[in-house]
DNA sequence: TTTATTCCTATTATACCACAAGGTAAGAGG
DNA sequence: CCTCTTACCTTGTGGTATAATAGGAATAAA
């Protein structure tokens, strides 16, 4: 299950795209129209500058904004940098030993084929279609 | 992510569809195949035999086998009886109440999508063909 | 009656989630 | 320089889920 973290993260992003993208905008704004505690969106945030999605600026007149265009961001990309690991199962997480009984293991395909499904599924949203209401418009791969 | 339970119970049915069928097994020998804590896999079957995916016998001679062919089994009803909830998101989980902000949520659409097509992968795959090694098979909706 | 097995009721240790408190650093305006 | 505003940093906290473990009771076959 996808966390808050990584729930409140795209939210934000959207909620960022909807405003424009040129004028910063404060956490304390951003909190009260999503309805999230600022406290902990702060954290959300933090992760979000660090890898560059957003741009935080400090001092009167400061707040975040977006890096990029709005098209320019997968949801894909958002949910693998907020998110824990996107991974489906423990034994497929980037870092793990592989697992000794990979090869007689009669889900391992399953799973392997689940997480490509699900990154190509999120990877073929951007945030400017949810900011659109274009969500949930995904036709199929290949499309 | 899916939880041990899930994948467990999962290994089992696959373990169980291996094992022919006829004759009851017994957790020990599951266990110790599988490479699981016979002590917490007794947790996840006291699930599958609740909800009637698996009759237990008791005493001498006892153990566990399946109620149905393995073909009969979708991965979708293993995993939605073991684990808590296959909802992608707390918003959409069973028992919640609607979120107040459903119609202004711009990745609402996008989740409930997402939750679609799991199901519909999930359900489109059967112990039997897990047990036969053709995991990893799914050729998409509508195959 | 003995033995093998499931079934039942706890308890535990660990980790993560969602959030809160309080302070520090940086930038703008007077 | 002073003050205000805002992001940034560190730490703590209650709750809940995970992944087990422990010890026994019920049941069925030999």
């Amino acid at each position: 299950m996808i966390s808050t973290k990584g729930r409140y993260a795209l939210r934000v992003m959207v909620d960022l795209a909807q405003q424009g993208g040129e004028r910063y905008v404060p956490l304390e704004e951003i909190a009260q129209r999503q309805g999230i505690s600022k406290k902990y969106l702060e954290i959300v945030l933090k992760t979000l500058v660090r890898e560059k999605l957003l741009k935080g600026l400090r001092g009167k007149g400061g707040g975040y904004r977006l890096t990029r265009e709005p098209g320019q961001y997968t949801v894909w990309e958002v949910l693998e940098l907020t998110e824990d690991s996107m991974a489906p199962v423990a034994c497929l997480r980037c870092g793990t030993e592989p697992c000794v009984r990979a090869d007689a293991c009669a889900t391992l395909p399953m799973w392997k084929q689940f997480d490509g499904i699900v990154r190509e599924f999120f990877s073929g949203i951007t945030v400017e279609a949810l900011a659109k209401g274009d969500g949930g418009q995904w036709t199929g791969i290949g499309s």
